[in-house]
RNA sequence: GCCAGAGUAGCUCAGUUGGUAUAGCACCUCACUUGUAAUGAGGACGUCGCGGGUUCAACUCCUGUCUCUGGCUCCA
């Protein structure tokens, strides 16, 4: 007799030993039909795995995220298999479940897109055999006598600590893996491949050159076609379309990774600087500008020249060398270091909009997100250890303004010391419990990634969420042991003693350049009213009413708002039609009626008209939604 | 940097087996003077990314190079 105990704490009893199958079936049908594997005594194995003492036991259906997984995992088999029974020659690799899917690193001749209908033909001929999932233990020589042939297999096995092997087979083919899977090939319903890409053997440059094939999977069509869907309205949004269908931005073979700005693109920046400032301006900062370009003395001082020196752009001048800075902080200890500092001052909070350069690969350059010229929104606080707790929640409140202000969501991550790393223990102590105490009194979860932190301190990032619920690292608070040293920083103490004062460097937007790009995407290039280039288009009916236009122009001007009219003899409709497009979220037209009224007619973005709108109301409204960045169009309902 | 793909007008793109190139939008001109998402007609616009080679002839074939796109972190 097992009994077996159910996660609400309902206990069943089995005559024979069961398997998980068999304890779904005596619940239901319908359940058994949606079991992909179970958690057993709180490990994931397979469904049919026999149960044979008392255990605690979770199903895992298709609606669990493990459930989805382990089908993906499933799926990667699948997929392999079709490649062999392809590519006859192929050598397996590895083959991960990855975020949206996952991939399997095959050894064989170079793939392209267009041979991935014959591959997702041979895969739709595997699933719906629904070829049963089975696992059988060997032992590691047996396996490796299994695999004799299998290079990559072998490698892997070698470095395997358990004495017993798991393989799993379906149909004619089996690979080495841990499990678990579904218990047969037809649960994954709905199958895609999406990419293919080269890549290394254990991401390493110097071995051989896999294919990279890239697939996803889901429990049903529906799931697959909203993924899709999703992936569509990602490339929609892409940055680099909508910078150049709307004038923002524009990049020339000329310089490689270094963004051009337009009038345009400019103007949103600008609107995302002088918000910025307000906001540090406010929080205690003040904001200070270093050379771009500095002698490697200094690089050599703070160490740049010997850990970074591949990604700095240098330059003899005079027979001095120089470097461009690919960070400010250097630039900022010398100024913190010009004249002494008494502990009264502390914490100095010292911005820097700094213009960065970095030799990135070439072939990880992508529009704005990856480039090699970008400005920081730096700050260096420097600070005494009592301070770090307070100094780090008001950087994290800071933060959390300015994202909530564009109407991004975040997540925080504490990385904590790594194996390669300076500084006492008793250091990382109390630096890291400083994070820890200023995150807890924070009140948000965290996640801690052990051993990720930057080799001079901990750190803590922050994960910002888009419109479509992508995650993008942007802020950064690294707490910073070396720098002070290396520049031999100090303040004056209450009984007159030099202390080195404890630093950290933060960016909330981080580079400006990448955050635009994000922000582009994630208002799908609709600025808010607050930041639109263009803010109101002046349309005028007839030739004859564009004297009235440009003075209706004239008092917008005034007030401060961004105008353009449209003179072109066009259609009212044509020239509705493009300052939609062109996305200007006030269309004011102006024809006799407007005139004789002296009132306004206003179209917003989402297409609404609202008709016989005083100007004073207009003015009043419109000023109102900007100085309060507001991030919809409702300007005019009461 | 590496692998794969791409580069034709300001933008989006066509271009068959090699015979100096297509269309729409944008732009200019003219007519129309428009009431809430494209008025019509006409015109101009190209060293086919750049260099070299093969050929009577290259956007097309070969080669080099530059730039762009996707990937190169996820460990059976």
């Amino acid at each position: 007799m097992i009994n077996i105990t159910f996660p609400d704490g309902n206990i069943k009893a089995f005559e024979n030993n069961p398997t998980g199958l068999d304890v779904a079936q005596s619940i239901s049908e319908g359940l058994a039909r949606d079991c992909v594997a179970m958690e057993l005594n709180d490990k994931i194995v397979d469904l049919k795995m026999q149960i044979d003492s008392d255990s605690k036991i979770r199903l895992i259906t298709t609606r669990d995220a493990e459930g989805l997984e382990i089908m993906r995992h499933s799926a990667a088999h699948v997929m392999a298999d079709a490649v062999l029974r392809l590519y006859h020659d192929a050598q397996l690799t590895i083959g991960p479940v990855v975020e949206d899917g996952f991939y399997y690193d095959i050894d064989m001749q170079p793939l392209s897109k267009d041979d991935f209908p014959k591959i997702e033909a041979e895969i739709q001929k595997i699933i719906k055999a629904k070829i049963p999932f089975e696992r059988t233990e060997v032992s590691k020589s047996d396996a490796m006598k299994f695999y004799k042939d299998e290079p990559y297999k072998l490698e892997i096995i070698s470095e395997l600590q358990d004495e017993t092997i798991s393989l799993y087979k379906h149909g004619d083919f089996t690979d080495l893996c841990r499990g678990p899977h579904v218990p047969h090939t037809g649960l994954i319903k709905a199958f895609k491949l999406t990419k293919v890409s080269g890549a290394y053997w254990r991401a390493d440059q110097k071995n051989a050159q896999l294919q990279r094939i890239y697939g996803t999977a889901f429990f049903n069509k529906k799931e697959l076609k909203a993924y899709l869907y999703f992936i569509e309205e990602a490339k929609k949004r892409n940055h680099r379309k909508i910078g150049q269908a709307l004038d923002l931005f524009s990049f020339y073979d000329e310089a490689p990774g270094m963004p051009f700005f337009h009038a345009k693109g400019i103007s949103i920046w600008n609107c995302l600087l002088d918000y910025w400032r307000l906001e540090h301006r406010a929080a205690g900062y003040v904001e200070t500008k270093t050379p771009i370009m500095l002698q490697r003395s200094l690089w050599e001082k703070s160490g740049h020249w010997e850990n970074y020196r591949e990604n700095m752009y240098t330059s003899t001048i005079d027979e001095d060398e120089y470097a461009i800075k690919p960070m400010n902080c250097p630039g900022g200890m010398l100024l913190f270091g010009r004249r002494p500092h008494s502990y009264r001052e502390l914490p100095v909070r010292a911005a820097e909009i700094g213009l960065v350069h970095r030799h990135e690969l070439s072939g990880v350059l992508a529009g704005l997100f990856r480039v090699r010229a970008f400005h920081q929104d730096d700050a260096h606080i420097f600070m005494t250890p009592a301070q770090i707790k307070d100094e780090i929640l008001g950087v994290l409140q800071l933060t959390e303004r300015i994202y909530s202000t564009f109407g991004l969501g975040f997540h925080l991550e504490l990385s904590t010391r790594p194996d390669k790393s300076i500084g006492t223990d008793a250091q990382w102590e109390t630096t890291t419990q400083g994070l820890k105490a200023a995150l807890d009194a924070y009140g948000r979860d965290y996640k801690i990634n052990q051993g990720d932190g930057a080799f001079y301190g901990p750190k803590i990032d922050v994960h910002i969420k888009d419109a479509l619920g992508r995650t993008w690292q942007c802020g950064t608070i690294q707490l910073d042991m070396s720098l002070p040293e290396r520049f031999n920083l100090a303040y004056i103490d209450k009984n007159n003693e030099k202390q080195r004062p404890l630093m950290i460097h933060r960016v909330v937007y981080g580079s400006i350049e990448r955050f635009f790009g994000i922000l582009v995407e994630h208002f799908a290039g609709k600025f808010p009213l607050w930041m639109a280039p263009v803010q109101i288009a002046l349309l005028a009916i007839n030739d004859d009413l564009a004297p009235y236009a440009v003075q209706v122009q004239q008092t917008l001007e005034k007030a401060g708002l961004r105008t353009e009219i449209d003179s072109r003899t066009e259609s009212l409709n044509k020239k509705i039609r493009d300052a939609q497009l062109g996305n200007i979220p006030l269309i004011l037209t102006i024809g006799n009626k407007e005139k004789e009224s002296g009132n306004l007619s206003v179209r917003t973005l989402d297409g609404k008209v609202r008709f016989g709108i005083s100007h004073e109301k207009f003015l009043a409204r419109v000023l109102e939604h900007i100085k309060n960045r507001e991030l919809d169009l409702n300007i005019f309902d009461d």
